[in-house]
DNA sequence: CGTACCGTTGAGGTGAGTCAAAGTAAGTGG
DNA sequence: CCACTTACTTTGACTCACCTCAACGGTACG
């Protein structure tokens, strides 16, 4: 959100007006931030901890499709749609979690052009569309999904290098399986693979990667599809 | 975009001058309207005919992800996001297409708040990543999501009510396949079903509906998961 | 020291992918 | 108008990755 407002030229009386609309929450692992179907009247901002977007269908698949960390925001969708939640957010750590209210954030979008072409250029990124193709396709194998679920995790803690490289999964396996639609089974198994490979070995939520590079490949493995058809 | 216009206050002069900017072209069959990583220089409207987004990973499989439908917008995504395009937008039939050069777009944005409000709408509604969920979905076998194509292609041209209704897709096969994540040939074993079941009988590109609550019902067609974990 | 999850492992079944080939429609040129 | 080419569609046989079901080990917590 700070990031909005330093590209935009918002006067200080505005930003301190948005700054005292906002209400910080903390809140526990497994407690939800808001709920599918419900209204948006706001904008949430996760200034520590992680959440997990989960959309559930009519009867009751359960299918995330995004891991919020600190710094992201969510809930843009449905405010800015005009629509009620599309998705439940639920805490995955403790967390603290912002809110703004919807009457502020319009009210300023509609003043600020420069804001309001941050926030559509937040909208138009969001990645969550993009990554379920990594995550979720169903021509790549589970254990590749699990490895890019990994490459997308460890963006912020950069590792030192070429060396070896720990990173804390904030999810359970169910999570982890809910975001690669797969089993939590399949999950257990894949890591298993992964460990016997050398390629990232996990320890609860521990995973530490001996080469990143290594990791990476894995991604390349694909089996060639030679389906040279043109359209598809 | 007329509809985008009219909730907006924009004045005589402007709407000329957006329509004045607007080039329109005729598209043939399997053209490309736009190309992955090409860069954003506008938006584009459809006004007649069909189009496919699709989306090609590293080692160039194919995926795609909306049928884009006369009167719809394509290409706004990449360009508020600022970034090239993060898909191929290809004809499915011949068709016109209405481009928009992006100065003048993001200039009447940036100066009329209910024109951009309703861009926001719109992003926001964006319903490929929510779409992708009932046609991609892993846990949907390949029948429930050719019968879930069908409920979301049949919009537009509402039946007789309960009576038998005609609907002529747009699309080849592996167009099909594309859009489910799934071979061609899972496409016709599934089709071959539907038409013994008499839920929906293909005949070349035309499908006939006896009854589309019948088609509707295929949907709730789920088979019991029972995974009764409370996250996933 | 149970109770309740979470995580792992094994055995078995299956939906959909792969490969190969035949059938069908759609252009193209003589 | 008919051979001929080309691309699309369908079918069958086979295989496999993943799901399902079930049991067991681990860890946390009252």
């Amino acid at each position: 959100m700070r990031e909005h407002i330093s590209y935009s030229d918002m006067p200080e009386a505005d930003v301190t007006r948005l700054e005292h609309s906002m209400i910080v929450r903390a809140i526990a692992r497994d407690e939800k931030i808001f709920a599918q179907n419900s209204e948006a009247t706001g904008l949430f901002c996760l200034r520590s901890g992680y959440a997990l977007l989960w959309h559930a269908d009519a009867f009751n698949h359960k299918t995330a499709f995004r891991v919020v960390g600190a710094g992201e925001m969510m809930g843009y969708r449905s405010l800015f749609g005009e629509d009620t939640h599309a998705a439940t957010a639920q805490a995955l750590t403790t967390c603290d979690v912002c809110y703004y209210p919807k009457k502020v954030v319009l009210e300023l979008v509609d003043e600020f052009p420069s804001f309001a072409r941050r926030f559509f250029r937040t909208l138009a990124r969001d990645r969550g569309p993009r990554d379920a193709l990594l995550l979720r396709g169903q021509h790549i194998p589970v254990r590749t999904r699990l490895v890019n679920l990994l490459l997308l995790m460890n963006t912020d803690k950069a590792c030192p290098d070429n060396d070896t490289c720990v990173l804390k999964l904030p999810m359970l396996r169910r999570d982890i399986a809910a975001l690669l639609a797969a089993r939590p089974e399949s999950i257990a198994r894949a890591i298993k693979e992964l460990g016997q490979d050398g390629i990232a070995i996990f320890n609860g939520r521990t995973v530490t990667i001996p080469n990143l590079d290594a990791l990476s490949a894995e991604t390349n493995r694909e089996q060639l599809p030679l389906n040279n058809s043109v359209t598809v």
